[in-house]
DNA sequence: TTGTAGGCGTTATCAA
DNA sequence: TTGATAACGCCTACAA
C-alpha cells in the first residue's frame, strides 16, 4: 500500500513533478497544487513544508500539462510575411508587449508572402493549440480546404495589417487609402504635376487601397493618371529597383512609393541613373524609420503606427480568446504624414515666394523636422 | 459494455480528439495513432476507413498531448534584448529558417536588456518546456538563484551575440575584436589620427571586445587613446546622441560607432551641430543595412554575418537537443569591412595621389560599392 | 482543511 | 495486425 505506484522516485534528469514535491513534503498532490496556486486554504505548516519542497527540488509547474487540462497554451500564433522587413518588428513588438502584459507568449512565423509557408504554419498553430492566431496574410488566396479549417475551427483570428475579403474576421489595419491621398496631395502641393506610382502587389489589400488613394488624389489635383507612370511592384527592395528603372524613364517629376523596401530600390536605380532627389523629382515614401530624419535625402514619409497596430491587434485577440463573441471589427489607424526634404516642398514654396506674394502661409508651416 | 466511458461523444466546441475517431471510424485508439503516425502496418480497409474519419471530423493531433508524454515540444525560446533594434530581425530570422527546417519554432521574447524581464522570460520558457533557449544576455549579471538554475536544468542554451563569463555554455558570436580592430585601422588609413569611440556598454562581452580592438588599432597605428574621446553608450540612439554631443566638442577627426543605432544618434548631434561627415571627421560605423547603400553620407561600417549567427545558433541548439553532449563550443564569425564613403577614404586617397606617387595602389582598390 | 480519483489527448507496452 | 491500458503532469469535483 504505502510502495503503490505514486511513490516512484523522480526520474532522472527530468524535472521535478508535483507528485515529487508532494511526496517529499508528505502532502498530497492536491495540496501541492493548492499551494502553487495559491487557492483553497491551507494550513500555515503544510504550506510551509510544501514551499521548501519545491525551493529543494526547484519545481517548476509544467506549462504543458496545465495547458492540455486547461484547454489554453497561453500562447498566440503571429505570422508575417518577413520580419527583416523593417516594418514588422515593431508590429511584432507591440503584439509582444500587449501580449505579455496579459500573461500570453508569442510564436513567430514568416510567411515570406507564400501560400504554402503560410499554411504549413498556420497548421502547425493550430495543432500546437495556439489560442489565437495574429496574421497578416499572404498575398493570393486561402485553398479552400484551408479556408474551411479557419471558419470552422474554434480560435480566433485577427487579421493584421491586411484584410481579406471572404473572410468576415476582426482586423487592425491602416487607413491606407488615406495615407496614400494625403502623400500624393502632398506631391501635388510642391508643384509636381506628373506623379508617379510604385505600388505593392495590387491583390494585398493594403497595396489596393494605397492604390486608390494614388488615383483618387490625382483626381482631386485634376492631375493626369499616366498608366506609364504606375509600376506594381511586391514590397521588396529589388523590385522598387526595377520599378525605377521603368519609371524614372519617363521622368516623371513627383513618386509616390507604396512602402520602404521598394524605395530603397528605387534610391538605387536613382544612382545609376545620376538623378538626384528632389531636384529631379519630388519624393514621398510610406513608413518612418529613425534612420530617415538623419540621412540625406531626407525622407518625406507617411508614418504608420506600427507598435499600435501590434498590440491593438493582440488586445482584440485576446478579449476574443476571452469569450466576446460580438461582430468582427475592423479598426483602422491614422497615418500620419511627415513632411521632410525629399518631396522638395521647401524649395518649392520658397520659389514661389521668391517670385510672388506669399502664396498660403499654412502651407509653409506644414514643413517640419 | 459499449456504452463504455470511451464513446461519450465529442464535447461541443472542442476539437475532435483521436478518441472521436477511433469512435467514429469504429477501431481502436491504437489504430488511428498508427494511422496518423504510419508506425505498425495498419490494413488497408482500416486506414481508409480511418482516414475518413479523419478527413470528416477535421481531425488534427494534439500536439501538446504528445509533448506531454514524449517530453519534447519542438519549441526554442528566443530572447533578445529587442527585436526593434534592426540588428536582431535578421538573427531572429536566421534562427527561424534553421529551425524550421528541423520541425522547431519559435517562442520570442524581448528583454530590453532589462535583468527582471530576462529572469521572468527564461523562467517561463522553462515552465513552458521548450526544447532550448537561444539567448543574447541582457547586460549585467543572472540573479545566484537564476544562475543556478540555469547550471542545473537539463535544457541546453545557446548564446547568441554575447557571452557570459561564467556560464560554460555554448556560444556564437561575431569577432568583434576583428571588426573594430579593422574598422579603427581603416579610419587610420584614411589619414585620421585623433579618433574617437562611442561604445556599447563595457559590461557586455561584444562592446569591451569592439573597444579592445579599438584600443589595439590605435596602438597598432601608433595613435594616441585619448580618454575624453571614448564616451560609453547603451546601443540606443539616445545615447548615441549625447555620445555625439560629448564627442564632438572635443573635434576629434574620425569616429568608430559600435553599432548601427548609436550611429543614428551620432549623426543627429551632427546635424545640430552643424558638421558635415566626412568633411568634418571620418566615421566607421558596425552592422550594415540595405539603406547603408543609397542614403548620404554612404556610411563605411563592418557587416556582421547576422543571418549565419541565427542559423548557426539554432542548428547548435538542435544538436544538443538531440543529445550531443560535447563540450561547450565557442563559434566566432567574421565581420567583413565594407568601405564607402563616411570614412572619407577615397578622399584621401586621390588627395595623397595629387600630392605625390601613389602609396600604395591596393589601397585604393579596397574602396567598393 | 485535506485527500481521492478521474480526465485532458497522446504515445507506448503488452497481450491477444 | 489490432486492442486494452498504463503513463505523461496537472487540475478539480467530490469526499472525508
Amino acid at each position: 500500500m504505502s510502495s503503490s505506484k505514486r511513490s516512484r522516485p523522480s526520474k532522472p534528469g527530468r524535472a521535478a513533478s508535483i507528485s515529487d514535491v508532494a511526496r517529499e513534503s508528505g502532502v498530497s498532490i492536491f495540496t501541492v497544487s493548492a499551494v502553487v496556486n495559491n487557492k483553497s486554504h491551507v494550513g500555515k505548516t503544510l504550506r510551509e513544508r510544501v514551499e521548501n519542497a519545491i525551493r529543494k527540488l526547484n519545481y517548476r509547474p509544467n506549462l504543458i500539462a496545465r495547458s492540455l487540462i486547461k484547454q489554453k497554451t497561453q500562447t498566440i500564433g503571429m505570422i508575417v510575411p518577413d520580419i527583416v522587413n523593417p516594418f514588422f518588428p515593431m508590429v511584432v513588438r507591440g503584439a509582444e508587449d500587449a501580449a505579455q502584459k496579459q500573461g500570453y507568449n508569442l510564436l513567430l512565423c514568416n510567411s515570406d508572402d507564400s501560400l504554402a509557408k503560410e499554411e504549413t504554419a498556420i497548421e502547425l498553430l493550430l495543432s500546437k493549440r495556439v489560442d489565437g492566431i495574429l496574421l497578416t496574410k499572404a498575398a493570393g488566396e486561402f485553398s479552400p480546404a484551408l479556408h474551411k479549417t479557419i471558419q470552422e475551427v474554434n480560435i480566433p483570428f485577427v487579421l493584421v495589417m491586411r484584410t481579406y475579403p471572404t473572410l468576415t474576421k476582426d482586423a487592425v489595419i491602416t487607413d491606407d487609402y488615406q495615407g496614400a491621398y494625403e502623400a500624393v496631395c502632398h506631391l501635388a502641393r510642391a508643384g509636381r504635376n506628373r506623379i508617379g506610382l510604385i505600388s505593392g502587389p495590387l491583390r494585398i489589400s493594403n497595396a489596393k487601397e494605397r492604390w486608390r488613394g494614388f488615383r483618387d488624389a490625382l483626381e482631386e489635383k485634376k492631375l493626369p493618371y499616366e498608366p506609364e507612370l504606375v509600376v506594381e511592384g511586391d514590397y521588396r527592395i529589388e523590385s522598387g529597383f526595377r520599378a525605377g528603372h521603368a519609371l524614372l524613364s519617363h521622368r516623371p517629376d513627383g513618386i509616390y512609393v507604396a512602402n520602404h523596401l521598394m524605395t530603397i530600390g528605387l534610391l538605387q536605380a536613382v544612382e545609376e541613373m545620376g538623378l538626384k532627389c528632389p531636384e529631379d523629382f519630388g519624393l514621398v515614401s510610406f513608413d518612418d524609420y529613425p534612420w530617415l530624419g538623419v540621412f540625406r535625402p531626407r525622407l518625406t514619409t507617411v508614418e504608420l503606427p506600427k507598435h499600435q497596430l501590434g498590440s491593438e491587434a493582440a488586445e482584440l485577440l485576446i478579449q476574443r480568446i476571452g469569450g466576446n463573441h460580438g461582430k468582427p471589427v475592423l479598426k483602422k489607424l491614422l497615418p500620419e504624414l511627415r513632411i521632410r526634404e525629399s518631396c522638395g516642398f521647401a524649395q518649392f514654396v520658397s520659389a514661389e515666394h521668391r517670385r510672388a506674394a506669399p502664396s498660403e502661409p499654412s502651407d509653409a508651416s506644414l514643413v517640419n523636422k
